[in-house]
DNA sequence: CGAGTTTGACCAGCGC
DNA sequence: GCGCTGGTCAAACTCG
């Protein structure tokens, strides 16, 4: 497949001597200040060029897969089986609307009032690679693997296994009808940030969890330092304070989390996203 | 040795 | 009630 038009560049970036610059004077500020306005204003012309690039995109995935399908694919529903015409008979569209992939499975979910949020990732792997992995930024632990009747693809699936009581599942199968596609299904909300990298190699290996420790130790140790450095500290510390405040509310939005997951593997689409109240 | 994976067994919901 | 199916459990196993 080709690259997909939600695949964001991300090398586009900031420019080097953006918002980390030193900044001394007022007038140094108010020039920071007009830089990261017209940064602003760019990201938001990407922004928007990105969300005609999705509505066309999504367009063509409905003309390609069906009326049915195209139900499945839209933003109000929580998600559909990629292949309609294996669904059950006795399931009606409406009934394909509240269903995962086979449909009854739902119904315990929906007896009990809450409607955990479904969304579904699709990934296309190297068709040599008879793996199972989606890499979406969190980690995951396998609890299961099943060959289900209308797939001779076995479904894995995971629990997420960064925080201990976090309730988001994810069920992962290749696709019945192109196997190099593999479809992630998710349900639940995450009840912990996106891990960093540096978090999820932190939570897999103690090591790097000690390292980074001694890391913060040494950082500790320079702010007692103090003396001249102590205003060049505070501005570093200003400025990480920024960029953690900045990173924390793009990464509190699913929809932009999986679209970054999926740019940065660079061969992942996302095709719905699911939010219900 | 601890964490993650595999896989057969078990359970619950559904249709007949 | 019975069989089928998807989802989960848990013991055995693997790996670093």
């Amino acid at each position: 497949m080709e690259s997909h038009p939600l695949c964001l560049d991300l090398t586009i970036g900031y420019p080097k001597q953006s918002i980390l610059q030193e900044t001394n004077s007022p007038v140094c500020l108010h020039e920071e200040l007009r830089r990261v306005t017209e940064e602003n204003v760019k990201l938001t012309s990407m922004l928007a060029t990105m969300c005609e690039s999705y509505d066309a995109l999504r367009a063509q995935l409905i003309d390609m897969i069906g009326p049915t399908a195209a139900v499945a694919s839209s933003d109000e529903v929580r998600s559909g089986s990629p292949a309609p015409a294996k669904r059950k008979s006795s399931e009606s569209a409406g009934d394909a609307v509240n269903s995962v992939s086979t449909g009854h499975s739902y119904k315990k979910v929906k007896e009990e009032g809450s409607k955990p949020k479904i969304s579904k990732l699709y990934s296309r792997t190297d068709p040599s690679d008879s793996g199972l992995v989606v890499r979406d930024g969190y980690q995951w632990r396998k609890y299961g693997q099943k060959v289900t009747k209308d797939n001779p693809c076995p479904r894995a699936y995971f629990r997420c296994s960064f925080a201990p009581l976090c309730p988001v599942k994810k069920k992962v199968q290749r696709s019945a009808d192109d196997q190099c596609v593999l479809v992630a299904t998710y349900e639940g909300e995450h009840n912990h940030h996106q891990p960093s990298l540096v978090e999820v190699q932190n939570a897999v290996s103690r090591k790097t969890a000690v390292a980074a420790d001694g890391f913060g130790a040494a950082r500790a140790s320079e702010k007692k330092d103090g003396g001249a450095e102590s205003k060049e500290i505070q501005q570093s510390e200003l400025r990480e304070r920024l960029v953690k405040d900045m990173a924390s509310s793009l990464t509190k939005d699913p929809s932009f989390t999986a679209v970054i997951a999926a740019a940065i593997s660079g061969r992942m689409f996302v095709v719905s996203t699911a939010q219900e109240n």
